[in-house]
DNA sequence: ATGCTTTTTGCATAAAAATGCAGAAAATAT
DNA sequence: ATATTTTCTGCATTTTTATGCAAAAAGCAT
């Protein structure tokens, strides 16, 4: 194999080149890391970008783009535990209360809750993750809080 | 041809299935729909997610997984919206937002904003061009409609 | 209704990107 | 220096994604 050059140089030059130009395809890249000098293969490219964590990403029009990584520009990937404690939740406001699902179980939860024909709960209405419970006036939000718990045991 | 299903819904149900788990490939998108009710092919995917502005990011190991578009990045200067403009509004009544889409929209805008997990916006319910946000409580309105306007680009 | 246009969708295929493998260079140890 | 390990790279190939084309469905006008 002949004399390796030096990788470094040679990210720094990709970081540069994917920051000043729109490139489709990594045979951009690659056209354009020769002419500055850095010949390689798209195989190295596609490494280097890896490890650079460059990606693709859609203009207005959806075309892509090489593009720098943003920091905190991804999505964490919850697990399923995570995922649960951030699904259910309730919150108050004024007299409504605000009982949140995993997607699609809204109208299940509203309807165990319409089922348990609570006094304090005059209606629920259900969208794909929310449910919002109209509460008898004046009802303490800690006493709702534990009739909520006693009907949906994830609260 | 089979009966054709609706776009709409197939589109929201991949930015569901997009925002709430990892996938590294169209394939395995494909076999979440197919579970989720929505079979589809690769390529009927391909041009959903392009036409959904969805790509692939890095994660810290620089592996790829599919994430919705960050808001937010580009200047929503736009000539058609014209006549969607009388589409696109917000009231306020108490402690609720009512926000005010085109026919259909209604619930992917709501998606939109339970997934910005914005603390001021306890909750949402959708119906078809209607979606009635639960305010934090002493919530100033100017201040909701300016967080508003981030997350949705027509308001 | 009828005919015409636009939108959707899948199939087959092309284009783009990722990867197993092996060999060479560099780094490290002996 | 020699041996051993690690890193780096390209080739060939697979895997993944995008697209030209055609046909069905839906919309639209007459």
């Amino acid at each position: 194999m002949q004399k390796r050059q030096d990788k470094k140089t040679r990210l720094q030059a990709i970081r540069l080149i994917v920051s000043s130009q729109a490139l489709e395809s990594q045979e951009d890249l690659q056209i354009e890391m020769d002419k500055a000098g850095f010949p390689c293969t798209q195989t190295t490219l596609s490494r280097d970008l890896k490890q650079l964590r460059i990606s693709k990403v859609r203009g207005r029009n959806g075309h892509s783009v090489y593009a720098l990584p943003r920091e905190g520009m991804f999505s964490p990937v919850l697990t399923r535990e995570e995922m649960n404690r951030k699904c259910w939740r309730v919150d108050f406001s004024g007299n409504i209360m605000v009982v949140h699902t995993p997607p699609g179980h809204a109208s299940m939860v509203a309807y165990d809750i319409d089922n348990a024909q609570n006094p304090y709960f005059l209606g629920t209405v259900a969208g794909d993750d929310t449910v919002l419970v109209v509460l008898q006036e004046d009802l303490e939000r800690e006493i709702a809080r534990e009739a909520i718990g006693e009907i949906v045991e994830q609260l």
